[in-house]
DNA sequence: GGTTTATAGTTGCAAATGAAACCATCTACA
DNA sequence: TGTAGATGGTTTCATTTGCAACTATAAACC
């Protein structure tokens, strides 16, 4: 509509074609929203824990004691975040804080006997749910997509300044 | 540890070994929020447009004139968030709202020609980020993986209470 | 030792978000 | 008609989130 040759005007081509439902971007966020909606609404109802708390909670179940910034580096969450998650948990008794006497910039984090069968119990629901959500594609699918995932991650932190979320 | 035997204490077997890195839903969730970035960081910077109002623009310009609520059914977004979208778009005159006369509670949404010109500006570079962000992925396995999110989003919607994101 | 510079973590502030209350209008039905 | 609900959209309020400023401590340098 402006050449009538082939091969041309910027309207009629790509941005006219534009598909927002088949955009990888927005499908990616909506997917996410909904799982990970899905997931809080888990821990919230069955423990009063945010995400931010969980994901603490998985951390310091694996990796033992550790400061607030090795809490951030394995959870992809700002310090920000990890502070008042820490705060919360604290204060719910799920994790113990004390002063690192070598550096008492550091908190030492550690979770209590409470955090530790708090998260035991939620471990199996999560993972439970988790296959119920995976259970829509065939295995080697559901592995397939995993890998595209780490792979995905990698190449889209390129386009993204803040280098937090390295993962 | 606990018992000796195969088959058995609760803290030993699932949730010790859970492992938050290999976690389907951060997984998502922690790429959706690094690509989010990496596109919002393009609307804003190009045309100070938040994500909402950038959805909302390439909804209008495939549909044509709708209602804010037609907008809600196809951008996987609720009343409250396109109603700002909308009222920022129609504050910088991206969107043209008038009232429907068949019923006048509705509103008719339309592209203004800035807001098509806009529309058409950002649509190629959405298309080659996202393009890049899928390099990263052989080409049959970027088409299998937005197959998979189709299902994968039908399934977790099942275990979502709230509707709004139906896809 | 004393001063600069970096690091750990918290807090204040401003923007984004969502649930629920709200207003206006329309539809159904007595 | 007119009254009871439903529906479209906006507004209010409480919560969440992230950046930037801040405090406290440690390391580096003179």
């Amino acid at each position: 509509m402006e050449g009538d040759i082939a091969g041309g005007s910027s309207r009629t081509d790509r941005a006219a074609a534009f598909d927002l439902e088949q955009f990888f971007p927005y499908r990616l966020s909506v997917l996410s929203n909904t799982v990970t909606r899905a997931l809080a609404r888990l821990y919230e109802s069955e423990h009063d824990l945010t995400i931010a708390e969980w994901r603490l909670l998985a951390i310091l179940a694996r990796f033992g004691p550790l400061s607030a910034n090795g809490v951030c580096e394995r959870s992809a969450m700002d310090k920000v975040r990890v502070s008042r998650a820490v705060s919360r948990a604290v204060g719910s008794g799920l994790v113990d804080r004390r002063v690192d006497r070598r550096d008492r910039r550091r908190s030492v984090l550690t979770l209590t006997p409470k955090g530790r069968a708090t998260h035991d119990r939620i471990v199996p629901l999560a993972l439970d749910r988790e296959a119920q959500i995976l259970s829509a594609l065939p295995p080697a699918e559901a592995a397939t997509l995993l890998d595209a995932l780490t792979r995905l991650q990698a190449t889209a932190a390129a386009f993204d300044g803040s280098d937090a979320e390295a993962d």
